[in-house]
DNA sequence: TTGTAAGCGTTATCAT
DNA sequence: ATGATAACGCTTACAA
């Protein structure tokens, strides 16, 4: 810059105010100065900048794992959105990992990045005390409520009967939740099994418990083994209520293993319509959570925050929910 | 810095000392200093160390998409593999597109990160020259060859090779490739394409030019659409070889829809081995192109360009690959 | 409209 | 073994 300011016959400060588009710059000295930028290919130095400034103009995005498609879907429509508005994202991986996740909220991406949008899945109501930083902090998920920052969530309940009900519609009766967290009061599986549990009663359909399965991690892996072991409980099962796409892919899988046909035998509907979803042997029906919502909300919340433009007390943005009818329920 | 000095009673240099794990402090001091830093909860500003040390320990990934499955689990495992030396990765999506893989090498993200790992798809060899840069780059992939940086690629002739052997071996003459970008000399589909071409050469078998179906994007609505567009020009078909997993899934999705039984009627070999292709249906025999090695290979030298430790020319690595048999072809 | 000077929080140099 | 001081490259008061 120094040098800019040499070949431009100005001091460092115009050659700061031509950068950063002060209005009140003589054409001809805002031209030279954009002369002698081009011939010494100047760059300014972010770093030095944020520095000065106290600002790096990146965000952090603390998730789970990327290689779950709905962590990686979600994390590409961050980082797009971010960056309309110029901002960068750094990823952190908590591997759900209760020691990581509390290391991604004081961890050395502070000091580094302005704020952070956080996806707890190992971290829950207990913990909201950890929640409490001085940094600007935007939750997602449901793990969480009426903690001490913004929070992006879906309303998981009414979503989860509505996908229940979309069953029963249906004809469906013996309906298996796959992905229950049994002794879990909030967090997203909890809220998911309120959902179905509410539908059922509503139909007058009594719940087998049988049928309400365990799957701790939510992989297809994880889908497929809660699956097999329901299967060989020799229950009567007509669908399956995956918790996610994933577990229901591995359900469907382990559907197929024992010869049962989806939907004739067994219909199964998932929930966060990933990709693979549409592409899936069958076509998944699936609980669409409007991805690009959550991630401008999320973002805005989080940019308002850094800006100081939010109010002080903590909000919540209730997303919207859609089910998308594919083949595994009769499309 | 300066108050933790201030409270353990000596110079803020002695305190960096600490920080910095310099040998020679006294240990008394040394405990005073840690006492102080626990007592004010002081950590270091990474921004002012990285302005006084011209490196940010932090690295650009450039990669088409995270949504796509194969660079999700790309990016996480070179996340996890940089988080072992302490350095923080930030990833840039260039959509394949041209422009923005060319601001990739010269974007705001320079200046901010100590180097870049860079997978082009939308450059090619004759944009080689772009690649001469003046920081760190390590490229991935089958795009260019030869350039001046570093390199970490497979040998996609072999493993297409060893890909369409593993078909011929069932059986199979009547090979589909799904993918071709036509015209295309190197670069990852014509690589692949020729060493489909090498197998069936060596089996004595005549290549079909319509079995040679072109697909720009490898996703898996264009596997499905060119397999559809495959199957209505009438030809006999009973393999197919889908140059990466999601046109592999996405041609399986199009067979199905015509009433084809995979492997039955038609066996299907993908490339990736993404993990959906362990849990498709059927599951999906695919290349499996040793993504842990990859990652750590491009961090590795990335690291050693970025500490100086690199010979001045530039290295090529050819990673392993191998053959995962799965339902697809018959497993 | 432009310039001067201070300072952001570190680490490097050089003393002591 | 520790300290004083000068940078790193920028932005922001404030002055002119």
């Amino acid at each position: 810059m120094h040098d800019v300011a040499l070949v431009a016959g100005v001091s460092v400060k115009t050659v700061s105010n031509v950068i950063n588009g002060y209005p009140h710059i003589r054409p001809g000295t805002k031209q030279r100065v954009e002369e002698a930028i081009d011939q010494l290919g100047y760059r300014v130095n972010i770093t030095a900048r944020s520095l000065r400034q106290g600002r790096t103009g990146m965000i952090g995005l603390a998730v789970p794992e990327l290689s779950l498609p709905y962590f990686a879907e979600l994390a590409e429509t961050i980082i797009r959105v971010a960056e309309e508005t110029g901002t960068l994202v750094l990823i952190e991986q908590t591997n759900a990992n209760r020691a990581r996740e509390i290391e991604a909220l004081g961890s050395r991406m502070r000091h580094l990045t302005d704020g952070l949008i956080f996806s707890p899945l190992a971290l829950g109501q207990e913990d909201v005390d950890l929640f409490a930083v001085d940094f600007p902090l935007v939750l997602l998920g449901e793990r969480v409520f009426g903690g001490p920052a913004d929070h992006v969530t879906m309303d998981n309940v009414a979503a989860a009967r509505a996908a229940t009900e979309h069953l029963i519609a249906r004809g469906r009766r013996r309906i298996a939740v796959i992905g229950a967290h049994p002794g879990e009061r909030v967090g997203t599986a909890a809220l998911r099994v309120r959902g179905y549990r509410d539908a059922m009663a509503a139909a007058g359909i009594p719940v087998d418990e049988r049928l309400v399965a365990e799957a701790g991690a939510w992989h297809r892996s994880t889908g497929d083994a809660a699956m097999t072991a329901l299967l060989d409980l020799g229950v009567e099962i007509d669908a399956v209520f995956g918790l996610n796409d994933a577990v229901a892919l591995g359900a469907m899988h382990a559907l197929r293993l024992r010869g049962l046909r989806v939907p004739e035998d067994v219909a199964v509907i998932g929930f966060d319509d990933i990709e693979e979803a549409a592409y899936s042997a069958p076509t998944l029906t699936s609980v669409a959570p409007g991805l690009e919502q959550i991630a401008r909300t999320a973002v805005a919340y989080l940019r308002e925050r850094i800006d100081g433009t939010a109010p002080d007390a903590a909000r919540q943005m209730v997303t919207d929910f859609s089910i998308v009818t594919r083949q595994s329920t009769g499309a």
